[in-house]
DNA sequence: GTAATTAGTATCGCTTTGTTACTAAAGTCA
DNA sequence: TGACTTTAGTAACAAAGCGATACTAATTAC
């Protein structure tokens, strides 16, 4: 087994000051999957990707590096959670964590010695990681409207029928068909590819891709019914 | 002059391995304030309030008790704002900094020893903290349709008038008066109380208490416009 | 008194949105 | 082959939302 950071904290060593932590999100079959080692034994709790935090590399640039180091490649967007440090227990041992929150295109392979996991259905992770993995939910949901979030977790070219569905996966609701299309429509956001999709039964779907377009500013009117 | 947390680095001491820092927000005269220790000289660099963080606390609860000891008051709102780090300097030469950000309600006086600035027109601060006040800022415009912050930035009892200017302070955009009332009487979010406020010229004003009521959950469609 | 100023509302027309219903193109199965 | 099912995609209508203009109301300034 290759010495993983964990080592650092399992050795008996002193645990660092702060570890810097990764929750990679894909979606599998119309559920948010979360990417986590793989256990040893099959009984062994769960645990996020983390290392040591090093004092002297930026955050940004660290957690860029973990990404591309655990995944085999760049995620399709990454984006600071924030800090995590009120007394509940960390793999690492340590205080303090910081969090990074990164998505995957659905259908990713997970890496060597880790595995995608039903967010829902999720064993035992570590208090301080299982609040992270909420925090993360929550920000794409609520993220979602302002990068184009779910744009990143579909492959390069989708259908307007799989776009759709990563809306409702994130959101947690169904949306309605002709609805969803007009706004889209109206947005500029994407563009048809000359290919189509035949997925067994039903008629073949038109494949897009994500190509915003420069449009006018519709600053709309203010929302107040998502507040209290 | 008492023994602040600065001293901490000032007086030689090996830097703690991190910082709590506090962005606490206001307005005043149509103007984003930000409160910052009243530096010694006329001078010196202003600086966020700031403690080493005491990794025995949890980041929820110590930033609280940072708030109200240098506030002599409770904040009307305050939520992480997430880990800083990259390198840029920071008055305790730590190399990780926790920042939360606080709203007051305007008008609220600066506690002893420091003072509202106005954000826009804001003297040298050291560049982590600089990183922390944009961060606010642009938190406070994104999270203000799912948190009641244009509320919390008000006394308890306020005008319509009052509540949209703070809006657009926030927004940095003007609204259209009689849409802005109407949606937020069909959101049930305010209540009229017996009060009326005379401001000089002009017809006295009524005044409102925020009091969200229950209401049917009006789902409504998916925004795409405010994406890329 | 009249004018100016701010608060608050009514109404109109346009846009956005939800719904129902439709057409289109594929597979399934008798 | 042809009826049925399934999924993709669109049209059309009604209802709701929204922006603009214009109005009334209550106060101060003169």
């Amino acid at each position: 087994m290759r010495d993983r950071p964990h080592s650092v904290a399992r050795a008996g060593r002193p645990p660092a000051a702060a570890s810097l932590d990764l929750v990679c999100l894909s979606a599998e079959r119309h559920r948010l999957v979360v990417l986590v080692d793989a256990p040893s034994t099959p009984r062994a709790a769960l645990a996020l990707p983390w290392q040591a935090l090093d004092p002297a590399v930026g955050l940004d640039l660290a957690a860029g590096r973990l990404a591309r180091e655990r995944l085999g490649r760049a995620p399709a967007w990454i984006e600071s959670l924030g800090a995590f440090g009120d007394n509940r227990r960390h793999p690492s041992a340590s205080a303090l964590s910081v969090a990074y929150v990164a998505v995957l295109p659905m259908g990713s392979a997970a890496p060597a010695g880790m595995q995608w996991v039903d967010v829902q259905a999720l064993g035992p992770l570590a208090p301080r990681q299982d609040a992270m993995l909420r925090a993360a939910a929550t920000a794409l949901r609520e993220r979602m409207d302002l990068v184009p979030i779910a744009f990143r977790m579909l492959p390069a070219e989708f259908t307007l029928s799989e776009l759709q569905e990563m809306y409702e996966l994130l959101l947690g609701r169904r949306l309605h068909k002709a609805s969803f299309r007009r706004a889209l429509q109206g947005a500029y956001l994407v563009e048809p590819t000359e290919s189509w999709r035949s997925e067994g039964r039903g008629r073949p779907a038109q494949l897009f891709r994500y190509a915003p377009r420069r449009r006018r500013g519709t600053r709309r009117s203010v929302r107040f019914e998502l507040l209290q």
